[in-house]
DNA sequence: GACGCTTGTCAACAGGCGTTGACAAAGCCA
DNA sequence: TGGCTTTGTCAACGCCTGTTGACAAGCGTC
């Protein structure tokens, strides 16, 4: 989407732009690998703009984490039906929801020293708390550090399978069911 | 252990120490944060030596990685008490299971691009193929990419929580008590 | 004892990184 | 039109990284 000759000069546009792009670079790749002037080729801008527009990489990178809003977006819908829907969308669409973005930048990143620290507090702000909060009953806690794990993990194992777990179709379906149930039995309990 | 005086002349020796450190090392930090000084620094020689004995970065990388062994020490043992010995181990000596060292070095670098590959192929050969084979019964595949992610979820969810979930110890019993007959069910189907 | 191979150290290189300050140009206001 | 602020570019800095080649010292062998 990169344009010829000199870019327009509004400022709230290219702050807003730089973010996306930190979003997107920062959910596909980890925060040591995504370099400055990576993201500002992607918007067309020079790297020392981002800096003054953001100060810090660190702050970008907290910034872009948190414009991916918190976890309550998971939770919006029929209670009874959370599993079927979230593992449907953890099996066959990943990139759709939002708050999986959010959940990418996290497992990209939770390796790396400079962010990880970062990466913990977003977590337990806006997925844990909310999630258990959320959950209500008996062992709230423990049932939603499960279900988060389970849900991170099978994020994990999909991206170890190249995208799609390294399975058949028909495959991915019956794990979907078998997904859908045990997190359904997290939530009644 | 670092010793006054010049090191003694040990090739073998050496190479195992060498190896010994990388394996700690990236057990700990990611792939990006961990550098040849650092390794060569716990093992009191120069980055140079460890160049000369593994070649480059990534060899050296692979090898720590390899060297942890499969994880088929996960699967030894009394079948029918597989989900309370694993979610033992996953709640409460994350450090003590040589293969879930291993675990944490794939999952530590997972993010970086330098090593995600090196890591998928090990984790195909070393976790996802051995435990499918060991499983047997209907969907073996499906049971094992569920399994393995949920161990590698709970493990990142630990992570987290600054190595301890975040949770009271009785909290954590009737966590793992939970998940032990979670593991197990997928175990038995 | 002198040679030669092995083992380890040291200094340096090329390349990449985030960040900074000076500079250019656009737009606004009087 | 002239000045001033905003927006963006450019070149450079200091730092850190993996890797290399030259050099020093230990050790076995003739």
């Amino acid at each position: 989407m990169l344009c010829p000759g000199p870019r327009p000069r509004n400022a709230a546009a290219t702050r807003t732009a730089i973010l996306d792009a930190a979003r997107e670079r920062f959910a596909a790749e980890s925060y040591d690998d995504v370099g400055m002037r990576d993201i500002a080729r992607d918007v067309g801008v020079d790297a020392a703009l981002i800096s003054r527009y953001f100060g810090s990489k660190d702050d970008l990178f907290l910034a872009a984490l948190e414009s991916c809003g918190d976890g309550s977006a998971l939770m919006q819908g029929d209670k009874a039906e959370f599993g079927k829907r979230v593992a449907h969308e953890v099996v066959f669409e990943p990139k759709k929801a939002d708050q999986l973005k959010g959940m990418s930048i996290m497992l990209r990143s939770i390796g790396s020293n400079r962010a990880s620290e970062m990466v913990q507090t977003t977590c337990s702000a806006q997925f844990f708390g909310p999630l258990q909060d959320w959950l209500g009953g008996p062992d709230a806690t423990v049932r939603a550090r499960l279900l988060a794990g389970f849900i991170m993990g099978m994020s994990i194992s999909r991206e170890l399978g190249g995208g799609s777990f390294d399975l058949e179709p028909a495959e991915c379906e019956r794990m979907r069911d078998r997904l859908a149930v045990i997190l359904q039995a997290l939530i009644d309990n």
